[in-house]
This record gives structure tokens, C-alpha cells and sequence, in this order.
DNA sequence: AAATTTTACTTACCATGTTAACTAAAACGT
DNA sequence: ACGTTTTAGTTAACATGGTAAGTAAAATTT
């Protein structure tokens, strides 16, 4: 059997064995459904993280927020003003340190929450289905490795 | 042992098990060293995946760069635009279907791979080895298979 | 062949991603 | 105390993500 030329130039892996790629993808498959449901409440998945995290955590402050959402500062900055416009969440200045600005989501807020939370789960529970408990414990486990 | 009520709500996975919050941080994991590199040469990841599909495919329409890069029609459309105006591609309409737009990649265009290849493949090898070749193929099946 | 539908983009609009520069308040160093 | 550095957040600028509407050409229907 011959060798090709090819075969023997290195070269970056195919889109589809591209990690970074194969990330992207999987991600707009999977967030797919979630913002279909996020529509019907006119607010976005960004916008959704930021509530939940309120929801379950309380009231905190920006950075803390920016954490547990996995958002940058400025696109949570002006996430947090557009939400505090529409009346979903409010801010107090904290007095300790004037520089923190500690959030609470509001009740129309809760609402939205309240509202889309069983069907979030369900969308949950149907993907973890779709790949079997054990895989999706795997995957979650490869993609936390690959966080360190 | 008494079952506190919390045990017995159920809820959504925390951020940390999320699959989809998950598969963002990691792609911004992945992506962080990508965009470092191109940053030298003043492109961005999405300008280079179209690069890259030109200089591996050749010559061919919108559509199928979109497939191939992931990308969504508006947003190549724009891209195209501004690699055209930067002289890294050419494109031309196809005269058997003018509705078509036949892009190929130009030589400054085709330089900019070529300085940036050697380092792109050290970074996929170097992301290959963090994880182990088996793990890293593992990952890979599992986000393939989140894709169906 | 004329009307309708489909296809291949393009444009518009709004939100977020990302980097850099900027502001104000707090913490530090001497 | 005073100047410097760090921290928390904001603003700006540019690019992309994503949905919807628009346009022109090709394919279908009738």
C-alpha cells in the first residue's frame, strides 16, 4: 500500500474533529430549544442566566453575578441596565462600598422565572435523556477537564 | 436521617452541571489561545475559520463557506464583505446562476495561513495532549453525537 | 408564457462578545 | 495625610449572533 503525500503533510484536524467547532456547535443545538421557550417572555438567554442566578442565589453584586453567569462585565453592565429598565430586577448602591452595586430580581422577574422553570427542566431532563445518564455525567466530566 | 424539603424540589442543574453553560466555558477555554494568535495578524476566529475553509476547499459559494464555517448567512455575508474590502479574497458571480457569489481565498489572504498554520496545529496538539488522545477522542464522539 | 414559489444572498435591527480606555471609590505604601 | 495602586463598574468601538424582512434570479406550477 502506497503513502500518499498527504498522508504524511500535518495538517489541523477537519471541522468536524475540530474541538473548538465541535463546541460551537453542540452549544447551538442544545440552547436551540431554551431560547424558542425564552422567546414567549421576550427576554434573551443572557438575560435569563443573569435572572436565574438572582433567583437562586439573592441579591449580589455585579462581579459575583458576572461569575456564576459566565458573562463579562460590560455585556452584563448593560444587561443589568436593560433589565432594571424593563422593571425585572432592582439595585441599591452598597453602603460599605459605594463602588458595589448589589442587585435583586424583582417580582416580575420571579415571574419569568416562575413561569419557565418546568418547561427549562423538562428541556433538561429530555437532552440528558437523549444522551443517557452515564454519557452526559462523561460529558460534563470531559468538559470540566478541559476547564483546568 | 431526615429528607429536608429542598431534597425533594426539583430544579435545574446547578451552572456547574449545566451542559450548556458548560460547553460555553469551554469553548471560551479552547478559543482563549486562538484568539491570542490572531490577534497578531488583526483577524478575528470567525474571518480565520473562512480563511481556512477557502484555503482547504477552494473556490465556492456562501452557502457552502456557511456549512462548512458554521456560520450564519447574515453574519458571513458581512464578513465576506470586509475580506473582500481588506484584498484577503476575491469573489466573482457565477454566470451559469447569478444569484451565486464564487469566493476564493487571495494571496494576502492565503499569506495569513500560511504564517499562522504551524502555530494553530501546535495549539490543537498541545489541547489534544491536555486531555489525552483517548479523552480527547471520547469528547469528541460525545458532542458528535449531541449534534443528531 | 405568466404567475407563484424557492433559493441565494443582503440589509436592518437589536443584543451580546471582546478589547481598551475611563471613572470613582477603596486599599496600600511610605 | 498624600500619592499610588487596585478594584468595581461603565462607556466606547467594532465584530458577530440571531431573527426578520427585502431583493433579485432561478425553478416550478398552472
Amino acid at each position: 500500500m502506497k503513502t500518499k503525500k498527504e498522508d504524511l503533510v500535518k495538517r489541523l484536524p477537519s471541522t468536524r474533529r475540530s474541538l473548538p467547532i465541535a463546541l460551537m456547535r453542540s452549544r447551538e443545538k442544545v440552547m436551540g430549544p431554551i431560547r424558542d421557550m425564552l422567546k414567549v417572555s421576550g427576554i434573551t438567554e443572557q438575560q435569563w442566566r443573569v435572572l436565574r442566578v438572582l433567583s437562586e442565589s439573592g441579591a449580589q453584586d455585579l462581579t459575583q453575578i458576572s461569575l456564576k453567569a459566565s458573562l463579562l462585565m460590560p455585556s452584563l453592565s448593560r444587561i443589568i441596565k436593560k433589565l432594571r429598565e424593563e422593571g425585572l430586577i432592582v439595585s441599591q448602591t452598597n453602603d460599605e462600598d459605594r463602588r458595589r452595586q448589589i442587585v435583586r430580581i424583582g417580582t416580575k422577574g420571579q415571574k419569568i422565572i416562575d413561569d419557565n422553570l418546568p418547561q427549562a427542566m423538562k428541556i433538561a431532563e429530555e437532552l440528558q435523556q437523549h444522551l443517557g445518564l452515564e454519557r452526559h455525567e462523561q460529558l460534563l466530566d470531559l468538559l470540566e477537564t478541559l476547564e483546568k
